[in-house]
DNA sequence: GATTCATATGAATAAACATTCAAATGAGGG
DNA sequence: CCCTCATTTGAATGTTTATTCATATGAATC
């Protein structure tokens, strides 16, 4: 299976990996933007908070499915909620959120023109 | 289901949100990172080119399942290779590979200092 | 305090996906 | 050419995951 020599890269490249931990962590949070549910919704939240309820319309979606990636949103740091009466509005938690989309959008919008 | 009203905001947002298919080619983009195995590979690739035989050492797996996996990065244009004899090197296609996963990683660092 | 509105939750189903195994391709060396 | 090495391919398996449906929570209003 391993005829061939790699040991003095292999050493290189493995010293210079985040931990199994971290590694994981990142695979991670990208997954959650890997959804296309959810990057819509985090996409929504760009302009200001919005409530499950104009989400779950925005999307044409159910308020069901809407509120189960919402949790898993928020479940990951990338969105936070408050309440005020009956309504629950959700916002971005983090500035990163944006930047990384945005680095996503780059690489595409890039990728195209040729 | 719909007691509520927001169309002034929905109103705002929708013409805001990028086309549909935009939406749909970022999540598929992003799916590419959401993977253990993969972000491995792609970190790994950040040092320098490697051949699919060192990354399965590296990451301790089979040479088919790492192989699938180079085959998903190459269709979704994070990898390209290059043929030198009986082996192949695969190297990162994208300097905008390595500034996402930056992104993801400083979001981790910092949610994670409290 | 019963009803309604806004949202959450849990179990179930179905689709997507990662890995494995077995076999195929394709380039060199003897 | 035959054999070996490096990698790819395809079908099969098991796991994850997104959505649905039915029900539960929780706040306000009457």
């Amino acid at each position: 299976m391993e005829k061939h020599d790699h040991s003095e890269i292999l050493l290189e490249v493995t010293e210079k990996l985040p931990t199994e931990k971290t590694l994981g962590m990142l695979a991670k949070l990208f997954k959650l933007f890997g959804d296309e549910t959810r990057i819509k919704i985090l996409y929504s939240l760009f302009e200001s908070e919005l409530c499950v309820c104009a989400i779950s319309e925005l999307l044409g979606m159910s308020q069901s499915a809407i509120s189960h990636q919402l949790k898993v949103l928020k479940d990951g740091n990338l969105v936070g909620n408050r309440r005020d009466g009956k309504t629950i509005y959700y916002y971005l938690a983090d500035d990163h959120v944006r930047t990384i989309i945005g680095q996503g959008y780059e690489h595409l919008t890039e990728g195209n023109k040729e």
